[in-house]
DNA sequence: TAAATTGGCGCC
DNA sequence: AAAGGGCGCCAATTTA
């Protein structure tokens, strides 16, 4: 029994509403209530709220108290539609899609809200169509579902917007709850690592010793902060030196070198992840990060402030659950490799990947000797497109015992070269190229089915450049990862949904509290423990098959039941 | 003077 | 072992 109902937001607090029938039209007319959260909260049987825009309701819904169990997000859908169109960074808002439906003029999108950096003043988003109609706002939604079925893969694309509706849902829930995070801890990290901060601002301690050894070791004052600094000085001590990356300061033999990486090492945790930030986004024993569910164009999320995607590991002693609480935190195994195999349909790749057991380690029994880094380097060198060194030596041999695997990623990458789109499984579109300008044509969708080992290279009667512009080749290594890092993002999707499905089914208090591309925290009473880490394994499965259908490939995590999060892995 | 770019490094 | 994909963030520098 599936409701689908359309929901608005009036000005007032109040709602208009809905039931939608298959076709997306009102089944009965259309009810006007004062108060949008007991408009929601009185109607349990709706399986699927139709909406504008999550992050204009839902949030209020939560505060509330109200959760809901799906929801059709019309604007995600939009940006989904564009890109499979090939028109992406045209305006997605619900407004700009109705004047498109009536060849009107289209408005602009707001702004993107470039928060002000360090302060999480800017909660409201501008409120784009917030003033549509609401008979607007359905044949906006009736013209969508036509449009997911117009597609190349009607089915496919409809999973990705109820996947992306979901993680909008998923993001709206995790920024309330927040992830529990000791400031206390953090300080004595920081105090730890970087010693006492001074009086007048500037570096604390510890940078200043280190900033001293590195001028000491040059034999003049040298602000190790400064990469323009670091090279003249370099340069004056008769070492050429190209930047300051520390992997080519560590080539050198220099005494200013030691120091120098330590610092950099310090000094970032200090200006990302130092007392500023702490006192910026930490409150109540909470880090509330603003997550952006396909923030990035491959799918993967972002945050809008916060750096919650890049919190360095020394800092995570910090994330500590409450009392008599635990943290669960999954980490899925080799999500890309695995997800390759799923996409690309390689028979050898999908025994390698079909058991729970180190991919690598398999990779390497298999066709590398046992050498397990060069099996993992070889796979990653196919995945991101490297082009010297000897991970090409190992792309050789991994060509030769997966060719469909590295067909699949190499024909991504020649569409890419071409100036084609390319897909994730589910349908999400590469952003077309720079300057490929307004002429759709050039934007034939990658194939539905994989090409393989043969066909690969005599596949479309195309052009064959004999020459790909430097500007083609990174577009090439970026379409060839976009494939497997968002199909990936794809999955990730569907196992977020499907977690969060099943722990409010079971009717645990435990809550999803943080994602970071292919892991999840889970924070839950210490006794509901071992119910999370099974929810998490079968959302895994579940979301494996899901996504691409019956594949003997296995989506395995590692899990861990801790205190702090340092204590994981 | 503000916005955009660059270099570097954190995470995946 | 080599420096390939995606981001966000910070400070400095360059550009408008």
């Amino acid at each position: 029994m599936t409701e689908r109902w359309a929901l608005a937001a009036t000005e007032s607090g109040g709602a208009r509403l809905a039931p939608l029938g298959r076709t997306g039209l009102p089944t009965a007319p259309v009810l006007t209530e004062p108060d949008l959260v007991e408009a929601v909260r009185s109607r349990p049987d709706v399986t699927r709220w139709v909406w504008r825009s999550t992050t204009e309701i839902y949030p209020r819904l939560l505060a509330a108290g109200v959760t809901v169990a799906r929801c059709y997000d019309i604007e995600v859908a939009e940006s989904l539609l564009l890109g499979h169109e090939g028109r992406l960074g045209e305006p997605r808002s619900a407004a700009a899609a109705h004047a498109r439906l009536h060849n009107g003029p289209v408005p602009p999108d707001p702004l993107p809200r470039s928060a002000e950096r360090g302060s999480q003043s800017s909660l409201f988003e501008p409120r784009s169509g917030a003033d549509l109609p609401f008979d607007a706002l359905l044949q906006v939604y009736a013209e969508q579902l036509a449009r997911h079925d117009a597609t190349d893969r009607p089915g496919r694309m409809r999973l990705l917007t109820a996947a992306e509706s979901a993680g909008m849902l998923v993001a709206a829930e995790m920024n309330r709850s927040g992830l529990p995070w000791r400031a206390d801890v953090h300080r004595d990290v920081l105090q730890e690592l970087l010693g006492e901060r001074y009086a007048g601002g500037g570096e604390p301690r510890r940078l200043a010793e280190l900033a001293d050894e590195v001028s000491a070791a040059f034999g003049r004052r040298v602000r190790p902060d400064l990469p323009a600094d670091v090279v003249k000085a370099f340069a004056q001590a008769g070492i050429k030196v190209r930047s300051t990356r520390r992997w080519e300061l560590e080539e050198l033999d220099h005494p200013a070198v030691e120091p120098l990486v330590r610092y950099k090492k310090l000094y970032r945790i200090w200006t990302a992840h130092g007392w500023s930030w702490l006192q910026d986004w930490v409150r109540d024993g909470r880090f509330r990060p603003e997550y952006q569910p396909g923030g990035t164009v491959s799918g993967r999320w972002t945050t809008n402030g916060g750096g919650a995607l890049q919190i360095p590991k020394v800092i995570r002693r910090a994330v500590v659950a409450d009392e008599g609480w635990r943290l669960v935190v999954a980490d899925a195994d080799q999500m890309e490799p695995r997800v390759l195999a799923a996409i690309s349909r390689d028979p050898g790749l999908m025994e390698v990947a079909g058991h729970d057991g180190d991919l690598y380690t398999a990779l390497s029994d298999r066709a590398f000797h046992g050498d397990r880094d060069h099996a993992k380097l070889a796979l990653l060198g196919a995945v991101y497109g490297q082009t010297s060194g000897d991970g090409l030596k190992n792309l050789a041999a991994l060509r030769r015992r997966f060719p469909q695997a590295v067909a699949y990623v190499d024909e991504a990458a020649k569409a890419g070269e071409e100036g084609r789109l390319v897909r994730t499984w589910l349908g999400r579109t590469s952003p077309p190229a720079a300057g490929s300008g307004d002429d759709g044509e050039a934007g034939i969708p990658q194939d539905d089915e994989p090409a393989d080992g043969s066909g690969a290279h005599s596949a479309d009667g195309g052009f064959t450049p004999g020459y790909a512009s430097s500007d083609a080749r990174a577009r090439g290594r970026f379409t060839r990862n976009f494939v497997v890092q968002g199909s990936a993002a794809d999955w990730a999707l569907l196992l977020l949904a499907a977690l969060r499905q099943s722990l409010g089914a079971a009717g645990l208090r435990a809550e999803l509290v943080f994602f970071q591309h292919d892991e999840v925290i889970v924070h839950c009473p210490l006794q509901e423990a071992d119910a999370v880490v099974e929810a998490i394994r079968a959302a895994g499965e579940l979301a494996g098959r899901t996504a691409f259908g019956e594949t003997p490939v296995r989506f395995p995590f590692t899990t861990a039941v801790v205190e702090r999060y340092s204590d994981a892995k």
